[in-house]
DNA sequence: TTGAAAGCGCTAACAA
DNA sequence: TTGTTAGCGCTTTCAA
């Protein structure tokens, strides 16, 4: 048994090396060997000792106690991030953009899937006592009161993909207004005009905007709405439903079906087929997110692609930002989205695939 | 200005209040409190003590600091979870898994996202620096050197989805034989005989476990392999590519192909269609995994279902057990994948779509 | 340029 | 049943 031996019980199997230890193998006080790995002090330390230290530490592995560093400093080094579904394809790459901004600074990232927004505050709290930095939220409703309990607690966050309606924390969303643009100017130039909008739920900030977005693309063409239904969700089945609804309302279905979301644009696809109409022969259908295999599914769907691994990026350089300059600027960044034509949308199927 | 003000700067505006404070607040010495909202020590403190600290600690808002928890009873409540890409849809679900099972015992899940092997161990100190108590491991590959790594920093860690060779670490998998098996024994029954594979990168478990369970899949059955070509990653272009090169091998095309990923299927799709063969009239086509949409490509692909949630859900519980009872038995865990039958392998496209 | 010393907030012996 | 005390490993004044 060495001497200096330590009590290592499976549980603390982790460097047991500390501070002191390097600072006896080499040779100076543990206050030198702080200052000598800390790179915004090394300069005032000698280049021996300098070198002495970092030998010494690398020879024994040793590992800067973060726990400890924190308790002291209150700075952990790692953000929270809330999704409302991690299963949801939109999220991942928001996810992978937060990650790697994170990763880049040598942060972490702790997650939270957030079910059911009334699960949303005590997780916050919990991340709170587990001293996070600060946190991303891509969970926001419109008035969502959350942001109350976060800018009371004046905790750090901004909020990406979803912006609540105060304005109060920095955000970092996609023009929906410009995406139903988009996606109108691009049904009307293959020369639909009886135009309908199969809109997300209103609560959600994208549901209404889109939903705006929508009214005013056929304002600004000075043309009629061919029917509007809110879906129940962004989700295939609730796509159905609205579209079936939305074929019941009149005798004549529209030329163009503009969805707020490609998972409602398929539930479409499965209302048309079932009513004995083509896609895009009798209606064409626009989505909204591009997400993976849209391309693939027949017809291929005509969508919004959003920038959304540069929304998380972005996201998480606006909360650097504010933990940097300890000030918070409730900044809004908003990214352009792009129409991608595929077959959902093709005038006349001359190119068949 | 109050009394007992505290210097709370923007960067610190996480709840100023101690143990101490809660401590006075109900007039008790601070280790009472401490005593009294520990559940496992609650029992040693009287009925009226626990009452007036629970009040003043909920009154103070008092939240405790986990980073001086941390610091003194070396345990976070936090795991590391490293994934080689949350991109990829068979990650989700499994992520949400652990996160799910960890959030229903009050811990938390730090990610990770590791592009390339050799970030790996890099991660991994820096998780162990943020005194994370275990890992899990997504990313394993058939002889991954961070095992030894992790076995001999003695750090608590089970491998999900991919498990390495040598068994050093518990782990929980899908049953790959059993899935080539349940594919290759279906097209049979349709009729084919001639099947060829696109497997995964050797590199991978999955990789060579599917290819391993395709080859005794058709021993069990008698048949001779059409051609076996691996796929240089799991992606679609590869799996494009690698049946492009199956094509050119023989004259007469295999009459099905057993695919190690979905992704593989669509780029069989995509090669098979350039030479002007139709799915499932002259090649049927196999995936894994049942990715989101792949009832929706054309023709919908059949494919092999794995419990992507629930591989996550044990991994934690694995991890989690190994934690509590200071032990690391390194159990497998294998789960069965289930065949799901759609029209890429239909017999007679009879009802058509 | 280096060392000494205090203390972040909490837990866990041990003592009363 | 409650209080006293030491200290987890680190950072950061302050003094030398």
């Amino acid at each position: 048994m060495s001497e200096n031996h330590r009590t290592s019980t499976a549980h603390e199997p982790v460097s047991p090396v500390t501070i002191r230890d390097v600072a006896r193998a080499a040779g100076v006080h543990l206050s030198t060997v702080s200052r000598a790995l800390d790179p915004r002090r090394r300069a005032a330390v000698s280049a021996e000792v300098l070198e002495a230290v970092e030998q010494a530490a690398r020879r024994l592995g040793y590992r800067p106690n973060r726990a400890a560093s924190a308790l002291r400093t209150g700075r952990t080094y790692t953000i929270g991030v809330l999704v409302p579904d991690i299963t949801n394809p939109v999220f991942p790459p928001i996810l992978q953009g937060i990650e790697a901004c994170a990763a880049s600074r040598g942060w972490f990232v702790m997650l939270a899937n957030v079910s059911g927004s009334a699960m949303a505050q005590p997780i916050v709290e919990r991340m709170l006592a587990q001293q996070v930095d600060g946190i991303v939220l891509a969970t926001a409703s419109r008035e969502d009161p959350l942001v109350d309990f976060i800018v009371g607690a004046g905790l750090h966050a901004v909020m990406v993909n979803r912006a609540d309606e105060s304005g109060r924390l920095p955000s970092v969303v996609s023009d929906d207004r410009l995406a139903m643009k988009l996606a109108v100017d691009h049904v009307v130039q293959t020369g639909c005009q009886r135009i309908a909008h199969l809109a997300g739920p209103q609560s959600l900030p994208t549901g209404m905007g889109r939903l705006q977005g929508f009214e005013q693309a056929l304002r600004d063409r000075k043309l009629e709405s061919a029917g509007v239904v809110v879906c129940e969700a962004y989700s295939r089945e609730a796509g159905r439903v609205a579209m079936a609804r939305l074929l019941a309302q009149s005798a004549v279905p529209p030329e163009a079906v503009v969805c707020s979301n490609d998972l409602v644009a398929l539930g479409a696809y499965d209302a048309l087929h079932a009513a004995g109409l083509s896609v895009p022969g009798d209606v064409a259908v626009t989505g909204h997110n591009d997400m993976p295999l849209v391309d693939m599914v027949h017809p291929s769907l005509t969508t919004i692609r959003l920038p959304h691994r540069e929304l998380g990026w972005r996201a998480a350089q606006l909360l650097f930002d504010a933990l940097d300059e300890r000030q918070m600027s409730a900044a809004t960044v908003v990214l352009r989205p792009e129409l991608v034509v595929r077959n959902s949308t093709r005038p006349l199927p001359a190119h068949a695939d």
